[in-house]
DNA sequence: GTATAATTAATGGTCCGACCATTATGCCAT
DNA sequence: ATGGCATAATGGTCGGACCATTAATTATAC
């Protein structure tokens, strides 16, 4: 079989394809094919790698990368198994971050990205945003009026961006934000964090009575006028980690 | 060991800790820490195992999720070893397929999306893009004309977007346009197809003619015009398939 | 009869030790 | 020098074992 002489003069492309590979891919393709969706269970692991004819290790190795790439999840136990799961942004968010750690992304895009994208956002909200969806941010605000912990207060922002992010009715725009915010994140402490959280808080009401009003415009430059103020802290922040 | 009577008040976090993920944060932390950084090389399998204090296997799949995560790459044989990757934004755009194909998004929020991004996008390259960047797009699009498959005038396409992207100096937009043309792929057979991508290529030169010239509006609007016209073939032949 | 405890079986998680396939390196013969 | 051959390092795979957790079943106590 190995490299029988002559009838080769296809320079074919070399790529070993590992075993665990060619697994994954086989189950994707259930996937979107259709076979198999979210909820159910796939059989053992040790039945599995009988039906594909591998070790149970290597089995195991596709398992993991599925599982890592929020396609299904691993459950011990007798009635245990590998489920698959229902969409989860997580794992876009991750990549993302990964992404960023690996070090191409400067603070000056992701700010710029995040500015151009909550533009859009608010734009859309403004249209589309239901009574609910407004009574819901203002409760957030109201809520983070009255918590006391840095922590907590971070929680309700990260919450009301969700919210608003919910009320385009799209469900991408949600997944850009929570990617730019995680990151965001890691660069948001500093000695003046608190009193930022509490000057940015009016803002918050602000924006809502101009989505209520549908006032597109005024919507747009409060919430500019508002990332404009965290960013200018944030970068403040990256600076002095910089120089320490 | 098992269940020791009394001696345990302590209502701890259940959480079972699997002995790969905690591998997996440790060298992510190093990760972002920057003691680990682009193409430094980790010690080989056997030896990290022993480092770790747990079994090949364990190690084995921890490796694989950072694989699976793109945060570094496995090469065979002597010298060979697991090197820390460049920062590749494909992982984030299999995440998103990975996300769409669990089933959660419709077309019309893909479609949606991929609209509002083009608009920022056109708008910031319009203010950015170099010279360079458009001679390129303008040699896309002439190579575009001259091939003669539809596979190859596709991939011309997906080139002319990614080099659009790029022109507006944040590769934050590189990634999301990369995720939603890949989605979008899927859908983008049919019929008509080769007549529908003859009539967007003169689309392709005006609107580099309308960078050239700065003119937002008219760049914008180009675009819009453009992908309207796309979207409105793919949500035809995404229903002909529910149909069919 | 019902509630509680012990048993059992199924299943993922881990470990061990072995062998295979690929690759870089150096040595040797030509 | 050049081409081939042995060697060693390393990831990929294998098979089998044991452990920990969980659900179902059975036995026991009341």
């Amino acid at each position: 079989m190995a490299s029988s002489p002559s009838t080769k003069p296809n320079f074919a492309p070399i790529r070993t394809r590992r075993a665990f590979e060619v697994i994954c891919e086989q189950i994707r393709a259930q996937l979107a094919a259709g076979t198999l969706k979210a909820g159910d269970k796939l059989p053992a692991e040790r039945e599995l790698a009988v039906e594909f004819q591998v070790s149970r290790s290597a089995l195991r190795e596709a398992l993991r990368s599925l599982e890592v790439a929020g396609i299904i999840r691993n459950v011990k136990g007798a009635k245990g198994g590998a489920f698959v799961q229902t969409a989860e942004p997580d794992r876009i968010v991750q990549a993302m971050q990964d992404y960023v750690h690996l070090g191409d992304i400067s603070l000056g895009e992701l700010t710029e990205a995040r500015l151009a994208l909550q533009d859009i956002i608010v734009r859309l909200a403004c249209a589309r945003a239901t009574e609910t969806d407004l009574a819901e941010l203002e409760s957030i605000a109201e809520r983070t009026k009255r918590e006391t912990s840095v922590e907590a207060r971070y929680a309700c922002a990260v919450e009301y961006y969700a919210v608003l992010a919910r009320a385009t009715k799209n469900r991408i725009f949600g997944i850009f934000v929570d990617s730019l915010s995680a990151i965001l994140h890691e660069f948001v402490r500093g000695p003046d964090y608190e009193t930022l959280q509490q000057s940015l808080i009016e803002s918050r009401f602000k924006l809502v009575r101009h989505l209520r009003a549908r006032n597109e415009e005024a919507a747009v430059a409060e919430m500019r006028k508002h990332l404009e103020r965290v960013h200018r802290h944030v970068r403040k922040n990256s600076k002095a980690a910089a120089k320490g």
